[in-house]
DNA sequence: ATTGAGCGG
């Protein structure tokens, strides 16, 4: 009984399940798929149209109609699907009649991935993290204010003494006499 | 409206 109540959450959850987890679990599963390229489209040809006729073999893992920037066709298309759906279309499809021209499918050149190119820098997108100017560090420390920090006064007098001896000695100390 | 071998977000 409760385990046909977890199959029913199971069955409702499914659908939610990302594309990303189905494709993965279906690589643990074993499942290969094949990306498409469908070519000498029409130029008016619709998302729709294609799918339509590819549809018939099974769910895209992945389907892509290139257009420009007014919407239309580019003449191509791209869809993913399992390893013998895709096989299937390619013998079947390719070659076959559509709106006035024959299709072309063959198994798609790998696009280049873009995320294997190397980041700009040299950190490999490693964290490096940003240098605090406000430690350690007297400048920039009052909003972009150099800081001019009088020395402070020595209480040592390198003068020479009246003895012409050159060692230093201690300024007399003024106990504050000198203020009001 | 335009193009006709090609390979994308």
């Amino acid at each position: 009984m409760s385990g046909l109540l977890a199959y029913t959450k199971l069955a409702l959850a499914a659908p939610r399940l990302s594309m990303a987890v189905r494709i993965n679990s279906m690589a643990i599963r074993g499942y290969a798929s094949k990306k498409l390229f469908i070519g000498n489209l029409p130029w008016g040809t619709t998302d729709d149209e294609i799918s339509e006729v590819l549809s018939q073999y099974g769910s895209f893992k992945d389907f892509h109609v290139p257009k420009d920037q007014d919407g239309r066709t580019k003449g191509f298309a791209f869809v993913e699907l399992e390893e013998d759906a895709a096989d299937k279309v390619i013998q079947e499809v390719n070659g076959r009649e559509f709106n006035g021209r024959e299709l072309r499918v063959s198994v798609a050149n790998p696009r280049p991935d873009r995320s294997e190119r190397p980041p700009r820098n040299d950190f490999r997108g490693e964290f490096r993290p940003r240098r605090d100017f406000n430690r350690n560090n007297s400048r920039d420390r009052n909003g972009g204010e150099r800081q001019f920090r009088p020395r402070r006064e020595s209480n040592r007098d390198y003068s020479r003494n009246q003895d012409g001896d050159d060692r230093y000695f201690r300024r007399p100390q003024n106990d504050g006499a000198d203020r009001e």
